[in-house]
DNA sequence: GTCTATACACAGATAGAC
DNA sequence: GTCTATCTGTGTATAGAC
């Protein structure tokens, strides 16, 4: 095993992905990612030729690493309704637990560079998007297959973008925030609807 | 009437707002500002005390307006199943219209300043989310009424916070960024589900 | 591979003339 | 009410010593 220097590329993405997901892009300078690694920010050009590129490593070892967990969930052969929960529970489960990954999503959303938007979605988002796209082709023919998925996982999402703001609304109660309340309020809504038939 | 000079707060505003739309907080400055309105930075410190003021100011601005047409649909008397789809065809609408107001929105979401946030949900969300939410309880009872509330804003959200990645999505069509095709794929998705009864 | 030192642009904000 | 001019801090990024 070689050497390896206590600052190398992963250590400084990990140090800098919480603060990416607390304040943005504009929000973080390259000062104050390398107060975080320990460093002074000229060392930080040595693993990196710029701030963008440092951002959207961070993002991506982010990303890689749960959506290739979720490849794997929606190859599962069950029958549609169980994979569509497998898969809810899945994603719940994740949000709720790595805060930063749920925080990056949403500034992803908002990120007005398109060229960085580019590198930022390209070889991500595409799979797993089409898989459960395929999977809502499995429930009632009249749905959009695109705009289910697009449905399935905002309504997903949006339990934990809101959450900051949620719980100042009326109602909020502690519970909201457990995964298997979430899961099993939006499973019920999902495949039963509002109407009683 | 008194002569009301070119550059009122009211103008500031409504210059400063798209800006704010598209790069959040930290991604306009105060010169970005200055020249979108035509005056020098120093002149916008005589109508705000701080970049703060104006950018809570400018969100406010949006927000108040949006949000009194809300209450007053979600104040009609019609049953709740028309009463939902009243406000939700009048969500669709307003997102669809309004890009500033759906970016502002989402901007707001990922606000990391506790006082900042206070300020910009301060009697706006509040009135319109329990209107909601009592209107959730007209529905099955099974359903917690601060969750149901939360999917079925985050259901009509996500359609238009993911637009920008959406495109690049396999499956995606002109006809989804349609106010009508929207509002008729969430209102039957929401009222009868994915499962056959 | 990390440092010191620094270049240079841009940030928020203010003083005081007009 | 807006300007010019400016203060002071912070931003990204680099050169060159160690």
């Amino acid at each position: 095993m070689k050497k390896s220097p206590r600052t190398n590329p992963q250590h400084i993405l990990e140090r800098a992905t919480p603060l990416f997901a607390r304040h943005g892009y504009d929000g973080v300078s390259m000062r104050d990612v390398a107060a975080a690694v320990g460093v002074t920010p000229a060392a930080l050009y040595h693993h990196f030729k710029d701030k963008d590129e440092l951002y959207i490593q961070a993002v991506n070892h982010v990303f890689g690493k749960k959506f290739s967990d979720a490849k794997a969930i929606m190859a599962d052969n069950d029958e549609p309704v169980k994979r569509l929960e497998t898969f809810i529970t899945w994603f719940v489960r994740v949000l709720n637990k790595d805060k930063d990954f749920q925080k990056l999503l949403q500034w992803v959303m908002l990120d007005s560079d398109p060229r960085r938007l580019q590198k930022l979605t390209k070889n991500t988002f595409q799979e797993l998007f089409a898989a459960i796209q395929k999977l809502g082709e499995s429930f009632k023919q009249q749905y959009d297959p695109h705009l289910l998925a697009v449905s399935i996982i905002g309504l997903v999402l949006y339990h934990f973008e809101s959450s900051a703001v949620r719980k100042k609304l009326p109602g909020s109660r502690a519970t909201h925030d457990q995964a298997k309340t979430i899961t099993l309020h939006i499973t019920a809504l999902l495949e039963n609807g509002l109407l009683t038939h």
